[in-house]
DNA sequence: TTGACGATAGTCT
DNA sequence: GACTATCGTCAAC
């Protein structure tokens, strides 16, 4: 059910995001199991993308996990209070990466609730880079973290998901990125409540 | 060593 | 719809 090391492998990294959609992306933290199907996904294509950390080849302490090999985890703080969750893609030393925007809680849901401190029919419950962390239980610790070991792993449960169920935008947020800021990078989950 | 700023979310109008 | 909390990172000094 896990997906396997070569699907994180592949060299289109938008491609992979695409495929994202759908997944299970299952956490267990501290002992809590919780899962949630995958419905909002943001490619970065690494070097040549300005909205990337790592654009221009751009390595720091920081950034290093995004160069390692894809199938491992990358979490980074935003604005000092939100983490963010990201999924290594491509052979070493190819910086590609994508956020998780959205998911759809599926199991442990009333352990969520607890983490964020919230019902799961609140708006917003798990919209967004920052909530997806929140309730799934991902911070820092987990950077570097490979999707093949027993806390952050994705599995693929044979949700198909139409091509006309997708929907594919400009990114958001990264109005700092110049003209990558247009790059249709961006996948949405289409007739689903827990997306915007 | 320091200062400017960000792949946001929640709150208040 | 606008405003701001809040701090790790990074690049410049």
């Amino acid at each position: 059910m896990k997906l396997p090391s070569e699907f994180y492998l592949q060299s289109d990294v938008k491609k992979i995001a695409r495929h994202l959609l759908g997944k299970i992306l299952c956490t267990n933290v501290k002992g809590i199991y919780t899962s949630g199907i995958i419905s909002e996904t943001e490619a970065y294509e690494g070097k040549t993308d300005k909205a990337s950390h790592a654009w221009n080849g751009r390595f720091t302490e920081r950034t290093q996990t995004m160069y390692e090999q894809g199938g491992i985890v990358y979490v980074y703080l935003c604005y000092g209070l939100h983490n963010m969750f990201n999924v290594i893609t491509n052979v070493k030393d190819i910086p590609h990466a994508i956020l998780i925007r959205a998911v759809q809680p599926v199991e442990g849901i009333e352990h969520m609730e607890a983490r964020k401190g919230a019902s799961s029919t609140v708006k917003n419950f798990s919209i967004g880079p920052g909530n997806v962390c929140k309730i799934m239980g991902i911070d820092r610790q987990h950077n570097g973290v490979s999707l093949e070991g027993n806390n952050i792993w994705i599995e693929d449960r044979k949700i198909r998901i139409p091509s006309n169920h997708i929907q594919i935008t400009p990114r958001i947020g990264i109005d700092y990125a110049e003209e990558d800021t247009a790059r249709l990078n961006r996948y949405v989950l289409k007739n689903n409540k827990y997306y915007l």
